[in-house]
DNA sequence: GATGAATGAGTATTCATTCAT
DNA sequence: TATGAATGAATACTCATTCAT
């Protein structure tokens, strides 16, 4: 391993440090209750460190939710690869990733549409807006793909395979998301998981051609 | 009319004086980047003013998501007073109605988003997220009530009706909130009525018993 | 005296205010160790009112200058409005006035250099850098004004009117900088008027045409 | 040549590297917005290694001020040794010499003025300082003798020598600072060679004694 | 000597909120 | 009621300087 590669590993490291302790503090207090201190407290680095790896705050925030792009991306490109399962099994496994997805990170989708909003948006540097682009359409791509064959199959409705990605993702983040604000309205109650259950069941009725 | 009377509803129009402008520049400028200055000149008021009507930034913001569910619910209740209709009928008015509440306000389904970040809700006076959870029960629990119909009629599936209100509630803002951040990441194109019809389409099958 | 007329009366007490006591404190510790906090304690206001008044740091900073600029531009005019005085009179007026700019305020003449690096400059907004502009052409076209005199009476060499008020206005502030340096380098001395009084003696005998 | 003297060579070829790496950046942004990194990397060294030669960044600042007085004074020697000179020829040759002055680093004399702002000052080390007020009185010094020997032969007026070679330098660090400020006041014009001409001759005129 | 990652003190600026009028 | 001047706490970000390697 030349000096160079350790070095880039190194870094990678500190960043993986820094983002895993931003996590905790964003998940605890939210973006703006959250201090640049707080963060540099929890990773144990001073302030002026988490500059030299992240260009601002609101950067750093969206990092977070790269992360659960590229974990979603590598799911569902896997699901497509396995090229023995039907449309049907397909849609199967990519329930059970977006299952995942919601265990891999339950707060940081909250924190996806915080990313959206254009407020933040517009803060971002270039090149990060654009990995975020780029992860974005190709993780809905991905699952368009799916829904395709299943088109072209004839056994799914024949609408747009982009349209029903979306419709899909959409379903999934919006229940998310509203589950979790139920949660702080009526905080006694978790129907997270039965409530996607039901929707996805719901989903795959839908977009079921009637034989 | 009585004095007291009177005065009332003259803080009833000055609030709503203050709502109007205050929705004008969140919409503009999201909840951050909008000052209480801003909103009081856009008011043509003192920004002293607006704390004698609001408590805060975030209660007037608040405010303006609470407007929303009092249309929806108005809405809602409208549609089951309606009993010559059919559930099929229901529904589809239910999903006219949904156009509407998006047209009424298309930027605030964001700001609700906002609203239930746990961030937000921490601040706000104990009787208006008494309110607001009021107010968001009754409106599932009316959406709720059209679904129960159709399940009790046997032409939707046997599901608990609230759930499924909750999963179209879910899925309408899911996919207005989805569209509106793919208009940043992608500004050229803009589906979101069709990708909505779609969405609705899906889900009355998905509901829909097979005859 | 209208409200109206009161308040911008007020107003402008309240600059004056800061600016006392930014001069204070700007002529002790010099630009960059003077902080906000130390001006607003100073003038025995919050940090945050400084800025009601004051667009940033440099603009008060620069404000400072201005006030010297408005003295002599003053001073000047005074002098060319006294049309009994011959164009040596006019000049012993002069560089009376140029005394009195320096006792006025020793120390805002090294600021005004400060202020004139163009890293200074470039962060003033567009209206204040006019007005020193402005001000700056007219005190010297007023000083222009009485070599034009004595030029065209023949007393004085043919050169540029406006070139010997640039030398003259070099000289006066060239001197007074040099000195207060040399202030600072050798404590133990003071010669600043004799200086000047020996710079200005030599400038007239160099602008007087030989009889 | 020792080894102790090679490294001694070998250091001050170092600090000549970074002096002109700083000298190209100052000029640039000017001292508060030049950071050590920027210099650093003209200089193609780390920031680590400045430190070795300089103090810190008013010291390295200041020596740059203190090569143009290391130059002013070899030449102004050199023209005092010139024993086949009559003091006008000297003057001319002064003269002569300070437009190479202005040619060698036209923007360090303004650099020179923010050195001798006490605020830069008092951070520098005694041993820079005494250098520094050393090389001041020398040159002061030997532009003062030649004047002297004008004033001996009776050409010049009866002034103090010193006192005149103050003026001169005034006057000659005067015009450069102003007519630099003009340059960004009113960006059109660039007189500073012929308002240079002017005062000198004005200067010369003015120092002459009437025959 | 040279490096450059890490430091952390230092501060200009903002803006929700208050309160004397 | 309404005002709007004043407040002052709060914080993102910078950068000269250090020191382990």
């Amino acid at each position: 391993m030349g000096i160079q590669e350790r070095k880039e590993r190194e870094k990678e490291r500190r960043r993986q440090q820094i983002m895993v302790a931003a996590k905790r503090v964003f998940s605890e207090k939210g973006f703006n209750k959250t201090t640049m201190e707080d963060i540099a407290k929890e990773a144990e680095l001073s302030p002026g460190t988490l500059y030299l790896y992240f260009k601002n705050k609101e950067e750093l925030y969206a990092s977070l939710s790269l992360r659960i792009l590229q974990y979603l991306h590598i799911r569902v490109t896997h699901v497509n690869k396995e090229t023995t399962l039907s449309p049907d099994q397909k849609l199967s496994a990519l329930m059970e990733a977006m299952y995942d997805v919601y265990d891999f990170d339950p707060l940081i989708i909250i924190n996806m549409f915080h990313l959206q909003s254009s407020e933040t948006l517009k803060n971002l540097s270039e090149s990060l807006l654009e990995e975020i682009k780029e992860l974005s359409q190709k993780s809905i791509g991905a699952i368009a793909k799916i829904f395709k064959e299943g088109i072209d199959n004839g056994i799914y409705v024949a609408q747009h395979p982009v349209a029903l990605a979306d419709i899909f993702w959409s379903m999934f983040s919006g229940v998310v998301l509203w589950e979790a604000s139920k949660k702080i309205i009526s905080p006694d109650k978790d129907y997270l998981k039965s409530t996607l259950a039901t929707a996805f069941e719901l989903f795959e009725r839908g977009i079921r051609n009637p034989d």
